[in-house]
DNA sequence: CTAACTGCAAACATTTTGCACAACT
DNA sequence: AGTTGTGCAAAATGTTTGCAGTTAG
């Protein structure tokens, strides 16, 4: 919806051609930004709209969207892959933490400051040359955490 | 094989009885780590030891594992869970980081250092308490970066 | 007009489940 | 004896693929 036209072009620089089921997908993940959606939410958010479309259609191009940059494909660990737009996939790619939480299952998404320090430590340590890192964060949120502590008297 | 008692102290402490299988699965653990390994490959092992055991029996007796802190259930995005036993499982969890390389896929453990200022500052920030973590580093190994450099001309 | 894309259905791979039998306590 | 665990086969789940028809360039 927004920048529509550097989505097209990231597509046919990459050798895709522009679709209308291409631009369906890429818009209903522009409109629930920056939830986190599976394949299978896309494919009935697009139903819903009436929009004709097949699941392998947005499996398929779901897995286009990765591979040139436009998605990013994390997974929460509750057996199904999500896909999350890259925020302003032209420049640089800037993932981010997810802080998902083990009360109501809520995902936030947090920047990646301090990552840094980590990744030059590793490269020291290890030889090892970081290109692009995945960090979940288990917990509580503030308000499942504040219900624990009423539940258990404060503990 | 090492500390075989308290693993099963573990297994009857959170009311679970102590079979021959599960002590199987436990030892090929033992013998493998710190690999990270499938079902699958659990089963493979089990059964070229010539060890009768189902496919099941090894996916529920993972569950147990994962469930009571003996094993961590971690995915390297191939499609299918693995499982590592968590170190000195009586006292603190002390999970680590996975250093992937896109190159030859190998998967390094690295100890998480520095994850503590991280927690702070998103404790901080979102007021999100923090439980436990997973992360994962992509990137490339010092072999396969040297392999890089050399291909590419040092560039 | 040709190559790329789509939709459907069938195939796949991993994991889970129902059930009869076996093993613990 | 009664609950808990096991093995098999079948089901379920998420994802991929083959193919005939459609659309884009």
């Amino acid at each position: 919806m927004k920048n529509n036209s550097s989505f097209k072009n990231k597509l046919e620089e990459s050798g895709h051609s522009f679709t209308s089921q291409r631009a369906e997908v890429y818009s209903i993940l522009c409109e629930n930004a920056p939830a986190h959606l599976t394949a299978e939410e896309i494919f009935i958010k697009l139903t819903q709209r009436h929009l004709k479309i097949g699941l392998s259609t947005v499996y398929r191009t779901l897995g286009i969207f990765t591979n040139i940059g436009i998605t990013d494909k994390v997974d929460f660990d509750d057996g199904m892959s999500r896909y999350e737009l890259v925020e302003n996939f032209d420049g640089k790619n800037h993932r981010h933490h997810h802080l998902i939480c083990l009360g109501c299952g809520r995902v936030e998404d947090a920047l990646d400051d301090l990552m840094e320090d980590l990744e030059n430590d590793v490269l020291e340590k290890f030889s090892f040359n970081i290109i692009d890192h995945s960090v979940k964060l288990y917990g509580y949120c503030a308000e499942c955490s504040m219900k624990n502590k009423i539940e258990t008297g404060s503990k």
